[in-house]
DNA sequence: GCAAATTAATGATTTATTCAAG
DNA sequence: CTTGAATAAATCATTAATTTGC
């Protein structure tokens, strides 16, 4: 996919005949580069006056018009902030709000995680490659815990691996949670 | 790849002596065909509960803590998208080449768009960036002009850009308008 | 066959962005 | 305008693969 931007000498051209196909704007690489910069730079908004410019500009990397760089901002504006919702919106599926908590160092006892089924079922149909190495991670003097890890997640303890006794048979997409 | 699964009876245990050797999490096999069937079922971003039942739920398997599975769909998220983006990147690494041959047609008003530097220099550095598009940009002889955008942006004729003769040499945070 | 040496993967950290409260 | 939340990107670091000389 991707258009090779080489080839293609008619891709679109859904028109057919015509030729042209002066569909829509296709923006290059430099141009994406520089708006995306202008972007990061902290312009969400450009004024008329400096749609025109930067649509000048852009102009020495290949047709544009100001239209287009005024749809451009617009559109990345609202898909930076759709994408970030759309985090949100994943997460809170079945409820499961955002707890972003990250990790209050929860579990603590020997919990029996009931069913939770992470697929559909195939899933297990693989137990048998692994099963040679099964590591016995009998090692336990890794204390660890000293868990700098500051970027969030600060799931002090950790998990007490205490190694279940129940193969899992999650469906994570449908019952999960 | 894909683990030899032949011999390889003792892996590493290079610690010789005390043996444990906690360096990394070293996920079981099962535990990476777990953790790749929910991504591939969709799930990118897990949510704190989903990652402690992940990881929970994964322990059966072998020792495993929950940031080894907020660590594992990060990194697989990250190289998945990389990994995309590398093809792009490859098959876009005209970018220069274009540039220049633009150069040559957009200068039909016999001007020369000499400097332009949108930004400090480093601008063009690196693309790859906002290649989620990374269009082609093909052949351009669109005529438009019959803009129709509706929202907004009344840039009547459009595309004054009869080229400033100017280097703008924007630097939009600081001196841009 | 087996390790030391080298390279490829990938786990774990750090740094930059972005949006949106305050 | 500043700051907090939440990543994603970039980078660092360690482990597993693979190669190579014996």
């Amino acid at each position: 996919m991707d258009e090779g931007m080489s080839g293609f000498g008619l891709k679109p051209s859904r028109g057919g005949s015509g030729g042209a196909k002066c569909g829509r704007w296709n923006p290059t690489n430099e141009q994406v580069k520089v708006l995306t910069d202008l972007f990061r730079s902290g312009l969400r908004t450009p004024s008329t006056d400096q749609i025109q410019k930067i649509s000048s500009q852009l102009s020495f990397y290949g047709k544009i018009e100001s239209k287009n760089v005024f749809y451009w901002f617009q559109n990345h504006k609202a898909r930076e902030r759709q994408k970030r919702r759309r985090v949100y919106v994943e997460n809170d599926q079945n409820d499961l709000n955002i707890a972003k908590q990250h990790f209050a160092d929860v579990t603590e006892s020997g919990r029996v995680i009931e069913t939770l089924q992470l697929f559909p079922v195939n899933s297990l149909a693989f137990s048998e490659q692994a099963s040679e190495k099964a590591r016995g991670y009998t090692n336990d003097e890794c204390k660890e815990n000293t868990s700098p890890y500051t970027t969030m997640y600060t799931c002090g303890t950790e998990m007490e691996n205490h190694y279940h006794h129940r193969h899992p048979s999650l469906d994570l997409r449908l019952s999960f949670m």
